[in-house]
DNA sequence: ATACTAACAGACCAACTGGTTTGTTTGTAT
DNA sequence: ATACAAACAAACCAGTTGGTCTGTTAGTAT
């Protein structure tokens, strides 16, 4: 007589479902194996869910999501002169993040990778995230700017998408050669870059 | 008594599919719709190839590679001083590809990312293609750095790797949004990088 | 206590998928 | 002309996959 939990049902599945995905992308998740895992049956997955393509928009936004606000968002509002701030932030994200991530790549990057151009509501919700992500950058960037850390002419806008994008393009080589090294290299690379905004003195 | 072919039978093969691995993903790439859009049967395919990740491999090999040559390598040769004549190069390539790029990305970075945590054997083949076109590169700024274009303490690996991880890195986020405007503002900030390689006049 | 609904369990299914097998035809060396 | 291997055509197959259907049980309002 195991007492019923709706809700922890729920996050289990999205939970497993979340891993699954991540290691095999969600074509390559098999609902079958989501529920070999998280030990419940169909009966119980199309309960919570209409469909896999359901399942895969519900981890999106109630695990990836989260996840990407905590990690990358959050540490944001701590900076104070990105030239400097972001690739320490950069530093320390190594050990912040769980194995998962450096064995498989950013979750979010990965599913924009596969399934926006197969999927509409895939990526109507995958850009919201993004731009969720790139405004936050955004008003780091314009933050330093009125406080004389970069220059008056920075496009923050186009800054934020390009440093977005240069992060999950080196995290997208990882998964094909991954050593500290590339992590470090990478990371003074994005300092460069950075570098480069500087107001001339 | 349609006359035999087997050259171009399999050329036909690796054409089809690698259109639809282009467009669906390794796994989403289904060996029957390859085959009704070729026009051929079962007995052809598995004549030319052995199993479906066999036809992988060659496309990877016999239709990406030389494509990435042709479209990425080649052009580097013609590069002097690469912080004017990459963002030069970039600027033209919009026309230079067929629209399937612009709609699907880069069909090297789609494979890497989907099939290089998933088997050894896809990762293996993408990572010695990325070190051919990252090789392309170095030279391009070993050559620089001889002719004064850039300083000396350039690492020109690092900087080759983070310029193909940037692209790609763009190239990914077009999936998601795609406007010429995003183009254009990703070419401005690889210029603004590569600006910061120069020499401290 | 009763009735009713949400929350499952688990058998079942049709479509699909990569791969095999058998047979036939075409080119080619002798 | 004959023999033989390469190059296919096409039916066939077993395992998989997302999804459905029926039934059962736990919670909850009355």
């Amino acid at each position: 007589m195991t007492t019923r939990n709706p809700q922890q049902t729920r996050e289990r599945l999205l939970q497993t479902a979340f891993q699954e995905i991540h290691a095999h992308g969600f074509q390559g998740m098999r609902v079958d194996e989501v529920l070999r895992q998280s030990g419940l049956q169909k009966g119980a997955f199309y309960h919570h869910f209409g469909s896999k393509i359901e399942l895969g928009y519900a981890v999106l936004e109630e695990q990836i999501k989260p996840l990407l606000e905590l990690i990358w968002i959050e540490p944001l509002v701590e900076i104070e002169d990105p030239v400097r701030d972001i690739p320490k932030m950069l530093e320390s994200l190594g050990s912040r993040i769980p194995t998962s991530m450096h064995e498989h790549g950013c979750p979010l990057n990965n599913l924009a990778q596969e399934m926006s151009t197969q999927d509409e509501g895939f990526r109507e919700r995958i850009y919201e995230i993004f731009n969720t992500w790139m405004e936050a950058f955004t008003a780091v960037f314009e933050r330093a700017k009125q406080n004389g850390y970069i220059r008056d002419d920075v496009d923050s806008c186009a800054v934020s998408r390009f440093v977005i994008a240069a992060l999950e393009g080196c995290i997208g080589i990882f998964k094909v050669k991954n050593t500290p090294e590339q992590w470090t290299a990478c990371q003074s690379q994005i300092a460069i870059y950075l570098g480069a905004l500087r107001p001339v003195t």
